[in-house]
DNA sequence: TTGTGTGAATCCCTTCACAGCG
DNA sequence: CGCTGTGAAGGGATTCACACAA
């Protein structure tokens, strides 16, 4: 299971991709799916969908595809989610409640352990069984929960100081909400999600569409 | 404001990106930006953000750097946010409605006027001051209240049945939620939203960093 | 025969470097 | 002199095409 190349993100991409589609085949009984079929589901070529599981080895079988289960253990493994990871969420307004509510991650094994905020109106309460803590107390949760991740869902005021002592306490990874760009230092790896900007590029497309006609 | 070449879909991105920090500039009461400034706060290069903004027209200042209002202006009008969109949720599951609380969408123009969902117990409910439509009249709402973009957050196998509708009332684009790649004709944008893939993403990398140990 | 794995070719995006304007 | 705008160069990622294995 050793990867040869750099997989470039937008590969990790796909591949996580595949692994949906997968997990479906897997549901349905199907044993074995060509490349040609992955490219069909996921919107891509299937000499893209052979390069991108190249990358990580050679386990297809020629003339007959790949084999399902054995290709969806394969891909958790590369991915990480062979096992749960523990997660902290810091900052519970708007976006960071609703995330709490949603319980999306967990169903993939991204299990929340840990709420923070500096609100004291909010420090106490409960979330989905959570209680939320005081942001002062930051290193100590992280420690004594194991935090691995943070989804941070802070104001953009805010962002600075929270990723200062993300780093300071040894994280490295996060899943940014906030519509900014943060600086952190390296060997910390940063997503950002922003669901206005794809509106956003949404509305751009539209937009041209319009000028043309 | 013609736009001469094609213009990517990660330059768009990073266009909304910019727009952000000039928000943030105007609001501090800046006058000019530079190229290097805007690289600096948006975690690209000073040549990129000249190639990018160069793509519609130029109205920098030689010596001086773009005019902080102005730039913002025009970006607006590009990205088309110049003006408010009318959208429609569809699907007021655990996503829907963390999405609907959330109230992020409003602030950056895009105005939720309806809510749809095919569930007898939620129809009629309200959410955040809008009454949940029943699926069944969708074409009717949509007409009704010039429902432009639609934010799809229903299940992966409810998916392409409104895919469908959502082609046949003559929407062009789409924000989807679900974790799946939608089939749309010709002329349908969609933009994916799949804040696990972004976890996945971070765990990937994680993971091989480790590995490298 | 079918469908993978992969070098080679192609395309697109980013970076460089500098001419040109304020 | 400072910073933009842009052709040219460079580097990655995607696509092509085919040898090869089941």
């Amino acid at each position: 299971m050793s990867i040869s190349n750099k997989i470039s993100d937008s590969s990790v991409r796909r591949i996580s991709i595949y692994l949906r589609i997968l997990e479906r085949m897997e549901k349905n009984g199907d044993e074995t799916v060509s490349s040609e079929e992955l490219s069909d589901h996921s919107g891509t070529t299937a000499a893209q969908v052979r390069k991108d599981l190249s990358s990580f080895g050679s386990f297809g079988k020629r003339g007959l595809g790949y084999g399902v289960s054995e290709l969806a253990l394969c891909i958790r493994k590369i991915i990480g989610v062979d096992r749960s990871w523990r997660v902290a969420l810091v900052g519970v307004g708007r976006i960071g409640s609703a995330l709490v509510d949603w319980g999306g991650f967990l169903d993939r094994g991204y299990d929340i352990v840990a709420i923070l905020d500096v609100d004291p109106s909010k420090i106490g309460q409960k979330w989905s069984g959570l209680t939320v803590c005081d942001m002062d107390d930051f290193e100590d949760v992280v420690r004594e929960q194991g935090v691995e991740l943070i989804i941070l869902a802070v104001p953009v005021e805010a962002v600075s100081d929270v990723v200062d002592r993300i780093a300071d306490v040894g994280i490295r990874g996060i899943l940014n909400f906030a519509p900014t760009t943060l600086r952190v230092p390296e060997g910390i790896t940063v997503k950002d999600v922003n669901m206005v900007m794809e509106l956003e590029a949404l509305s751009f497309t539209l937009n041209q569409q319009k000028l043309k006609e």
